[in-house]
DNA sequence: TACTAATTTGCAATAATGTTGCAAAAAAAA
DNA sequence: TTTTTTTTGCAACATTATTGCAAATTAGTA
């Protein structure tokens, strides 16, 4: 069986060093479609490695445009693949994010992009995020 | 010189015990037309209350419908008056929040609504939180 | 006004989340 | 294999927020 190599591909272009913990990390992102928390990470890696390093590699793979920070309500950080063409130093994420009150994951809806708005005169606006809560997909139709 | 009372009406139409504290925070609400944040509570009050106080104090606040929670993208904890007709246990609050990435003051946009998106099949939305950036009116007319 | 009951406050302790410096370990280059 | 550079783990520290409890304050009643 030949495992998949997309992880280390990604971390190469990025002109990233291949490590155990980016490789586990990127993995969790490239098989979990949805956003995670740090604390997902600890969770799903075993404990595996340290706090710091998870923190570090995260901070890497936003610098480098691999993930983004998932705007939210509640004040949690969390990041999901960019899916789109970021690059270091920019990332292109003016997409809806999605919440599920009942299954709790948040979701990128990629192809959805923020609304515009007319906003009162004088404001100028520069960038805007959306962020829908609701009922996502699998909780609806597994009822 | 005859000093305003809106602020002990409020919290007595909320059924809250009129306290230094809670007068004090609140006006800091009714004079400043924007989000504030608990450090800047601290600093503007002058440091009289203790921290747990002011935690207290904003949570009340919340549960009473006095405040809101205003969304960020930054994982601040940010707090506004509720201008509409917010009660306990329910906050109307749909309207877009801007921030000002010149003078920082987030300021909530209350006569425009977040607009109505199309989500993907199977999507059920129940809120839409908005959040736009950029230079607010007081900034752009001041160049 | 004085008294009483209920609520609020301040303090100390604790928790959750995130950052920094530095030596040891690992990866890449030579 | 050896050398150079980067990454990791650990300890210490910082910030933000929560909880329990006794003292202080508020509101209602006599
Ligand atoms: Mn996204
Ligand atoms: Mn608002
Ligand atoms: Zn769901
Ligand atoms: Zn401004």
């Amino acid at each position: 069986m030949s495992s998949s190599t997309a992880d280390i591909d990604i971390l190469r272009k990025n002109g990233l060093h291949v490590t155990d913990s980016r490789r586990v990390i990127l993995n969790l992102f490239l098989k979990y479609d949805g956003a995670l928390a740090h604390a997902d990470i600890e969770k799903y890696s075993s404990s595996l490695y340290d706090r710091v390093t998870v923190y570090r590699t995260l901070q890497t793979f936003l610098e480098k445009g691999i993930v983004h920070l998932v705007p939210t309500v509640d004040n949690a950080t969390l990041y999901a693949l960019c899916k789109h063409n970021c690059i270091e130093g920019h990332h292109y994420d003016n997409h809806v994010h999605f919440i599920c009150s009942h299954c709790n994951k948040t979701s990128c809806l990629d192809d959805i992009d923020v609304p515009e708005v007319k906003l009162p005169r004088g404001f100028r606006p520069l960038h805007a995020a959306m962020i829908i809560s609701g009922i996502c997909k699998m909780c609806k139709s597994s009822n």
